[in-house]
DNA sequence: GCGTGTCCTTGACGCGGGTCAAGAAGGCGA
DNA sequence: TCGCCTTCTTGACCCGCGTCAAGGACACGC
């Protein structure tokens, strides 16, 4: 809240990146980087509590977090992962209720605080970013069904599901088949699936067992890309 | 298509009623309803299709729609039940994406679908109406995140959540305890809360065993609204 | 070489819940 | 009153997956 607060250089340029306002103004963007709080936290802190009221939005300029819920035993699914330029709790804040999920760091984070109040107040100065808004709003809904969708899913479909899309992201050819990289451990893995280590190991074993991936450590060899599309098949959109 | 459609009243009533353009003046709704095009359908029609391109958005006039998604196995969840005044697909038109769930009628059902174009021209013509719209948009996406951590309770707690939001909005007091009708066959309701009428039998028998609730043909009786609402703790907004 | 971490895998077990199949328990027309 | 159909319940069974507990496998330091 010092005035040194004011204009965080990374803080403006991770406004300006926000999808939720694309076709603002720079001007605009400035006014509301001047008004954001922002916040330096470290690895694991608790952004945003289930059940808060929803007074404001965050962006994360720097880092990734990660909106789970807790489950009443302490179970945890994780419905989306943020980073930079994407916001957080955008939904809540925008329908003035509470906050319906939690958020934790997951990596050091760098994230920008906005009233609501400001928002609004740039839609009625801009409205043509209401366009914008909305139609990220409404894509993440389309997202937030297609986890809900693959929660139906059993763990190795849900496994075959993530190693596809992978696949498509950061798969290189070999010789010997499509090189995929996890790019996290296999605890995290088994996380973001919404199950435990032993599980996931099981259905790596049994994609294993039926020829369609070799496993690495921190890599899989995919052999039947197009098993892993049939098995994890959800609905792509256009 | 033909003339005659352009200006049915119970459409245009509808139209009127949709907390998507609450505050939108009631001569651009006029002109959202000349565009519409109106649609009588029997019950179990089918609405929408996952996976095809969102075109159109859908207002319900009259009936209620099931919004579910068939899982591989036929399986099948309910995300939503949508009925008269509210929007049928609007994420997905809005997105301009693919419709992310499919659409059945659960009763006879008039529904008048617009052409994304013509609500981006509402926008246009009405600024102030993006704020309804993305209200609308955030709520959805919040009452979307409690399905989906409804998901990871097991039956006989959401079978609690149901009962205990139901008693809010139809209990009667009576001697007995509060009646609550429960207004769908228990198959229907089974299918709401993700489940099959076996199930959905043993969790009424969980809920009387444990004293809290008296089972009736179509409804029953709470004795303790307390328990009812500790089982199905879920979060409600402010 | 040998501890001592961390991370992953494997087996045994229990529980929730879906499926199958066989009864109850009503409507409802003849 | 008697079928007869639909809806609901009950029991038996199986499967997926989470939990607990016991090993590997590999990296560190000494």
């Amino acid at each position: 809240m010092t005035s040194s607060d004011k204009l965080r250089p990374d803080a403006l340029a991770g406004l300006r990146a926000c999808k939720l306002w694309r076709t603002a103004s720079d001007g605009s963007v400035e006014m509301l980087a001047r008004t954001a709080r922002v916040e330096d936290l470290p690895r694991g802190a608790r952004l945003i509590t289930e059940g808060e009221p929803a007074l404001a939005l965050g962006v994360v300029i720097a880092g990734r977090a990660r909106i789970h819920h807790l489950g009443a035993d302490g179970r945890k699914i994780v419905f989306e992962v943020v980073e930079g330029g994407e916001a957080l709790g955008a939904v809540a804040a925008l329908a003035s209720g509470r906050y319906p999920a939690s958020a934790d760091a997951a990596t050091p984070l760098t994230v920008a605080w906005l009233d609501r109040g400001e928002v609004f107040r740039l839609l009625e100065r801009e409205p043509s970013v209401a366009r914008d808004l909305i139609a990220d709003l409404a894509s993440r809904l389309v997202a937030f069904t297609r986890v809900a969708t693959a929660l139906s899913m059993d763990v190795p479909e849900r496994l075959a599901r993530f190693l596809f899309q992978r696949s498509l992201q950061v798969g290189k050819a070999t010789p010997a088949g499509l090189l995929v990289e996890l790019g996290m451990s296999k605890a995290e893995l088994a996380a973001s699936l919404g199950t435990v280590p032993e599980t996931l190991s099981r259905a790596f074993g049994k994609l294993k067992r039926d020829g369609v991936i070799e496993v690495r450590a921190k890599s899989v060899v995919v052999l039947d890309v197009g098993a892993l599309a049939r098995l994890g098949e959800g609905y792509r959109e256009g």
